[in-house]
DNA sequence: GAAACAATAGGACGTCCGTACTATAATGTC
DNA sequence: GACATTATAGTACGGACGTCCTATTGTTTC
C-alpha cells in the first residue's frame, strides 16, 4: 500500500471512529464520513469496500491505542494499586466526552449486540485487552479470582459511565469513581 | 377512543416495545411492527402518526409496568434489605433476555442519548422510578446520602447487566450480582 | 337499511442508504 | 514525455425507510 493510500486510510479511519462514537454506528453512513473529509463516497468506498471493513478497521484502531496506553501505564506505575486506579481515572480524563456520548466500547458493544453479533465478538476483544491488563496488578495484590475481580472492576466502571452520560452529570461521575477507589483501596 | 381502537393500539404497544428492545429502537421499522401483528403499515399509521409517538407510548407503557412491579414489591416486602434485595434479583429473574438482548432500559438510553436527546430524557424517567424507589429502603436503614446511593445501586445493576450481555455469560451475571447483595448486607 | 363514522388495506411520495460502476485527474515509472 | 498505475469524482442502482393519501371494508346509530 502507498504512503499517500495508507495516509488516507487512517485519516478515513479517525474521522469514522469519531463518528461511530458520537452517532452510533448505524446512525452513521458513509455519506457523513465522506462529507467530514471532503472527500466522495465514491473515493471512500475505493478504501473500504464494505461498512463492516472499515467497522473492523476502527475496532483495530481503538485495540492498537489501548494497547499503547495500557502499555504507556506500565511503564509509568509501578504499585499495583496505582495501576487499578489508573484505569479508573480514566473515567474523569474523559469526563466530557463521557457525558456527551458515552463509553465508546460499552456503546458500541452495546449496539452491535443486537443486530450484528459477529461484529460484536469482534468488539469484545476491547474489553479483554483491559481486563486481562487488570488482572495482573490483581495477581501481585494476592489476589485468586482474579478474572471475576478484573470484571467487577470494569462492570463497576462500564455502570459509572452509563449513569453519568445518561444524566449528564459530572458529580454523580465523580462520586462513583470515587466508589471505586475506595473498592481497590480495600483489595 | 373506541375499544377497539385501544385494544389494537395496545396489542401494537406490546409487539413495538419487544421489538425495540430486541432489535433496537432506530433498527426496529413499522414495516417491521406490522409484519409482526399482520397489519399493514398504513393501519399502524393511523394508529400512531410517527415513529416518535409510537416511542413514547412504549415509554409510558414501560413506566406503568415498572410502577406496577414496585407498588407489588412494596405489598410483598417489608424490611429495606429486602426491598433492595428484591431490585437485585431482576437481574438474576430477567436472566436470558438480560444476556440476549441487555437491560431494556440501559439500551433505549443509550441509544437514544446520541441522537434523540428529547426522547432521551424522557426515557430517563424510567431510571428515577427505580432510584426514587430505592431511596426509601436507604433512608429507613438510616442512610443520609440516599440519592448518590441509590444511583450507585443502579449503577452497579447496569455494570452487570452490561457486562453479562457484552460476554452472553450467566455466570458473570451471578457473580455481579451476588456482588451487589453483599454491597446491601453491608449497608 | 341508509347514513355516518371507525378501522384497515394498499400503494405512492421523497429521501437516504450501502454498494457498484465508470470516467477523470493525479502520480509515479521508464 | 508517453505510459501505467493509483486515487478521486461522479453517478446510478435497487432497496428500505417514515410518512402520507386514498380507497375500501367494517361497525355503529338512527
Amino acid at each position: 500500500m502507498s504512503n499517500k493510500k495508507q495516509s488516507r486510510r487512517e485519516d478515513i479511519i479517525a474521522i469514522a471512529n469519531r463518528l461511530v462514537y458520537t452517532k452510533g454506528f448505524n446512525q452513521t453512513s458513509f455519506a457523513d464520513i465522506a462529507d467530514e473529509l471532503g472527500i466522495t463516497k465514491g473515493n471512500l468506498h475505493y478504501h473500504f469496500n464494505s461498512k463492516n471493513e472499515l467497522l473492523q478497521a476502527i475496532i483495530t484502531f481503538r485495540e492498537d491505542a489501548i494497547k499503547a496506553n495500557l502499555a504507556q501505564w506500565d511503564a509509568e506505575l509501578s504499585t499495583p494499586k496505582d495501576k487499578l486506579k489508573r484505569f479508573v481515572k480514566m473515567l474523569l480524563n474523559e469526563e466530557k466526552d463521557l457525558i456527551r456520548y458515552g463509553c465508546p466500547i460499552g456503546s458500541l458493544n452495546m449496539e452491535l449486540g443486537k443486530n450484528q453479533q459477529l461484529m460484536q465478538e469482534k468488539s469484545r476483544i476491547m474489553f479483554d485487552l483491559f481486563t486481562n491488563w487488570l488482572e495482573k496488578p490483581l495477581k501481585q495484590l494476592g489476589k485468586k479470582n482474579t478474572k471475576s475481580l478484573s470484571r467487577h472492576l470494569l462492570a463497576m466502571a462500564q455502570g459509572a459511565a452509563l449513569m453519568a452520560y445518561v444524566y449528564a452529570d459530572k458529580k454523580l461521575l465523580k462520586e462513583e469513581s470515587d466508589n471505586i477507589i475506595n473498592w481497590i483501596e480495600s483489595l
